[in-house]
RNA sequence: GCCCGGGUGGCGGAACAGGUAGACGCAACGGACUUAAAAUCCGUUAGAUUGAAAAAUCUGUGCCGGUUCAAAUCCGGCCCCGGGCACCA
């Protein structure tokens, strides 16, 4: 069934096709585009056919094209639709290339919205996700999308999660997993853990409740481990966009700056710094609320007891956290500087990460925005350390802001007169002979915590033991199986509530014991779910060779949003199996095409009780003032104003994702298909909207007639390129033309929507044409088989018909993408643009290998350009070959 | 708040390495076909000015400034929108 790749299509490749062969018995072809009949058609020969399974073969280049696999949310949004039209574009593309492809789908079936789902209608996580993904399966092939359905993975089966819990293990062995406490959103009304999503404006969700950070023992996996590597290997990443790269690298964060210890009665409070230089301008230290220093002082002093205690309101959330006012109380306490030793007063202030560096700041109030802001709000002193290189020294009792530049160092005893990196190093010397600290690299990457108190995800295989602690599952029990049929009801975790789950035996000393009853957090499933797909039926290992055949993908295409997290963990989690010897890469992912978001408005309610309610775009009408302007929305159920929220990403969560469903019923799969490739660039957010389809449906309607027109026009005669006329020539030079843009459109540009309107520009010149003789015919035979096989990945169901309504007996699918005729491509003359100063004046026609002299002299004669230049003196005539002339006056 | 993108006609977008701004499509308007409508086909469509017309000129790519023979594209500053910020996935 698989083509032998070594073998052309045609014996003469430049012409596209001279003669049907005969396949098709002679029948008028029907003139109207049913699109379901094509579409149904067409699936159930790629089904009985078995063209869609991929299988590993020695011969012909593999190409694994893989898109980001789903949340079972229960139906397809438009977002899927432009991901999987994407890649099913490309895996066709490469098809036709010869190229043995591999385009798998699954199911991120563990997670939040299953419990949502359950606390809301009381149904199951584990029926609501296996309807769910039985629904989206359906759409997905109604669509078309060229899958290979025998290696579809779910995350929540036990076959799959096993493997989690295995890498969990071994990652425990070698210290790769470790506990610690760590702080998470306590809704105090549900008693229960809240996501951040859940957190709005610093109140549960459902409650309304004012959140608090509370810390429990959590997992956490040692990515920081990694964190130099996963870093510089982005420069490694040729087919990855620069913007996501420079996403992950600033998410790392490396820092190369200098430990500095400040000594206290009770020790030394260690800081970081990235200006050393500064040192000697620093006039108080400022820790963060969970730093052991200040929860010391609490325990000592009222008001710090009181502020730390204020600090525990609130998400856990970065950008909570950094919008937030910036406060802080004096701890009482005093340290000592570690050059000039003199006192400084330590702060609590809560714009001080615990999670960054040492979880403490040395402040600098007049080099550092943050501290000078700080220190003017509290009376604390200023004082100027650093001039800049050139123009005046700042003045402590007239700065407005902190001159946070490098520059000359000043009122720093011996420092002085040094630059802001010889004082570094000078300072780092000194500090590191004091045995106070010296040169360190933090990185702003933390370590990944993996341990969700949640009910619908992977159980933790640890057991805790009152004797022996806390014990990992022996290899030979696990999966450590999920129970399916609990029903969480919004307080806390059912699993830590089911006896028959929890109890167990010590797999140690064989006493009675207690399972662990968080689970892992889901990015953990979606981190090497693409490995699983090379063999997924492989049930006594996580990998095996066939992953040595498949992997890395070379192709990845999923949203922007994914840029940091799930990639960086995706890397992370290669390299610990490489490291454990089960693969032979370290980047899993050889070129990545980050599509955009596609966005819909969002509409919501707070409720009674200060909860936040998401309405649909199609449960709202809006209302527009005098000008046409928008003016609110009210809800079509009570005819009462709902808040408008702004554009934002389709999603089960705000409930704003549009079905594509009713599109495909009402147009068909490749009219949708079509229309989300057309709308714009597979990497710009696109703002949904439902007009175009229409035209999408229009063009594809037009294609079908004109091919019908031909078709039913009776046999062709063999093209002989010698023997046409001028009209011929450039109507065969346009076919050519197009497949040149539409093979690097797809190829190298991805973008999908200039493809389409070559295509559109080159039907357009077809029909435009009413040539009826038999060269004129033999030209337009190959303008119908180029521009059938050049639309085939993008609307692979109406080409199958028409491919073979063309004369083929062989799948489209499987027919070799067209090459363009270099010969036919030739201009004998080219019309350039004639500017004065840079204002376009006119156009000239001339030989396409004119000189620049007479470029330039025919342009000089244009009588428009003329006018412009009389009685000026030529100055300059830029001459850009096959392009312009621009002539300065 | 921090990091990363984006902003072009009524709308989606095109202009790929600094060289014709508005390809292609939607919508709208006018016409053909039709008893009529739908569908289809043909035409017009950035704004302004001049002209009977052919055509020509001016302005114009979020805002302000700069570099260049030439800027949507490069540089500096600002505004707005979107994505991410570690428990949405």
């Amino acid at each position: 069934m698989v083509r032998d790749s070594s073998q052309p299509p045609f014996a003469n490749s430049h012409i596209l096709l001279l003669i049907p062969d005969g396949a098709k018995q002679r029948t008028t072809m029907q003139a109207s585009y049913d699109a379901h009949l094509c579409e149904q058609t067409a699936q159930q020969r790629w089904e009985r056919e078995g063209l869609l399974h991929a299988r590993e073969q020695s011969d012909g280049d593999k190409y694994y094209c893989l898109c980001m696999l789903p949340y079972p949310s229960g139906r397809l949004h438009m977002g899927h639709v432009r991901n999987y039209t994407i890649g099913d574009v490309l895996t066709r593309f490469q098809r036709m290339h010869g190229r043995n492809v591999l385009q798998p789908m699954g199911w991120d079936a563990f997670g939040l919205p299953a419990e949502n789902a359950a606390i809301k209608n009381g149904v199951a996580p584990a029926r609501w996700t296996y309807d769910n993904i039985a629904y989206m399966r359906r759409q997905l092939r109604s669509l078309g999308f060229a899958i290979d359905w025998s290696r579809e993975v779910a995350t929540c089966r036990p076959e799959y999660y096993r493997w989690n819990q295995w890498l969990f293990l071994r990652m425990l062995d070698r210290g790769l997993v470790y506990r610690k406490t760590g702080s998470v959103n306590w809704d105090p009304v549900d008693q229960t853990v809240l996501a951040n999503e859940q957190v709005i404006d610093g109140r549960g969700w459902r409650t309304g409740a004012t959140v608090e950070r509370r810390e429990l023992p959590m997992y956490y996996m040692k990515i920081t481990a990694y964190a130099d590597e996963l870093l510089t290997a982005l420069d490694g990443l040729a087919g990855w966009p620069e913007r996501v790269k420079t996403m992950q690298a600033n998410w790392i964060g490396r820092s190369e700056g200098v430990e500095i210890g400040f000594p206290h009665d009770g020790g030394v409070l260690k800081v970081f710094t990235t200006r050393a230089d500064t040192l000697l301008g620093a006039t108080y230290v400022a820790v963060a609320a969970e730093h052991p220093l200040a929860l010391q002082a609490a325990a000592r002093d009222a008001r710090v007891a009181a502020f730390v205690d204020a600090c525990r309101r609130g998400g856990v959330s970065e950008a909570e956290l950094a919008t937030q006012e910036k406060e802080g109380v004096p701890a009482g306490v005093f340290v000592r500087h570690p050059l000039t030793d003199e006192k400084l007063p330590v702060w609590v202030a809560n714009y001080v990460l615990m999670a960054y560096g040492e979880g403490a700041v040395m402040a600098v109030p007049a080099h550092d925005q943050r501290d000078f802001e700080f220190a003017r709000k509290h009376g604390l002193p200023l004082r100027v350390v650093v001039r800049p290189a050139a123009g005046e020294t700042p003045q402590a009792e007239t700065l407005t802001e902190a001159f946070t530049g490098d520059g000359v160092l000043i009122n720093s005893g011996r420092y002085d007169g040094l630059g802001s990196a010889q004082a570094m190093a000078a300072i780092a010397a000194e500090l590191h002979t004091r045995k106070l600290g010296g040169k360190r690299t933090v990185y702003r990457l933390r370590d990944w915590g993996v341990s969700r108190q949640r009910y619908w995800g992977c159980p933790i295989p640890i057991i805790h033991c009152d004797a022996c602690g806390d014990v990992p599952v022996p290899d030979e029990d696990l999966p450590v199986v999920l129970p399916e049929d609990l029903v969480p009801d919004g307080s806390g975790n059912p699993l830590a509530k089911c006896e028959a789950f929890i109890h167990c035996t010590c797999p140690r000393c064989g006493k009675p014991a207690r399972r662990e009853t968080d689970t892992l957090d889901t990015f953990v499933d979606s981190s090497w779910y693409y490995l699983r797909y090379a063999c997924r039926d492989n049930d006594t290992a996580m990998v095996d060779g066939r992953v040595h055949y498949w992997l890395p993908v070379d192709q990845y295409i999923g949203g922007i949003e994914h840029a940091i997290l799930h990639l960086l963990y995706s890397r992370f989690w290669t390299r610990v199996m490489r490291d454990l010897g089960l693969v032979k890469f370290a980047e899993p992912f050889t070129n990545l095409l980050t599509q955009g978001m596609v966005l819909n408005h969002i509409f919501f309610r707070k409720t009674a009780a200060g909860g936040i309610t998401y309405y649909s775009p199609d449960e709202v009408v809006l209302r527009h003032d005098e000008r046409g302007q928008f003016a609110g929305a009210t809800l079509k159920a009570d005819a009462r104003p709902v808040e408008y929220g702004g554009m934002g990403t389709m999603s089960k969560s705000k409930n704003n994702g549009v079905d594509p469903q009713a599109l495909v019923d009402k147009y068909g799969a490749d009219t949708v298909r079509l229309f989300m490739l057309f709308a714009a660039p597979p990497e710009q957010t696109l703002e949904w909207s439902e007009s175009g389809v229409e035209g999408a449906q229009r063009f594809l309607k037009r294609l079908w007639k004109a091919v019908a027109d031909h078709v039913n026009a009776g046999p062709v005669t063999l093209l002989e390129p010698a023997a046409l006329d001028a009209l011929q020539r450039a109507l065969r030079r346009r076919i050519h033309e197009t497949i040149t843009k539409v093979s690097d459109d797809i190829g190298r540009r991805y973008t999908f929507n200039t493809a389409v309107a070559a295509v559109m520009e080159l039907l357009n010149a077809l029909t435009r044409s009413d040539d009826a003789t038999p060269q004129g015919r033999a030209v337009k035979q190959e303008a119908y088989t180029a521009i059938t096989l050049l639309l085939c990945p993008m609307v692979p169901h109406i080409c199958e018909t028409l491919w073979r309504e063309l004369g083929h007996a062989e799948s489209a699918m499987m027919a070799r993408w067209p090459r363009a005729d270099a010969a036919a491509r030739v201009r004998e003359r080219i019309e350039l643009v004639v500017q004065v100063n840079g204002k376009l004046r006119g156009r000239v026609a001339v030989a396409a290998d004119a000189d620049r002299e007479s470029v330039a002299n025919a342009a000089l004669a244009e009588p428009n350009v003329r006018r412009f230049i009389e009685g000026r003196a030529v100055r300059k005539v830029v001459v850009v070959p096959g392009k312009l002339v621009n002539v300065v006056v």
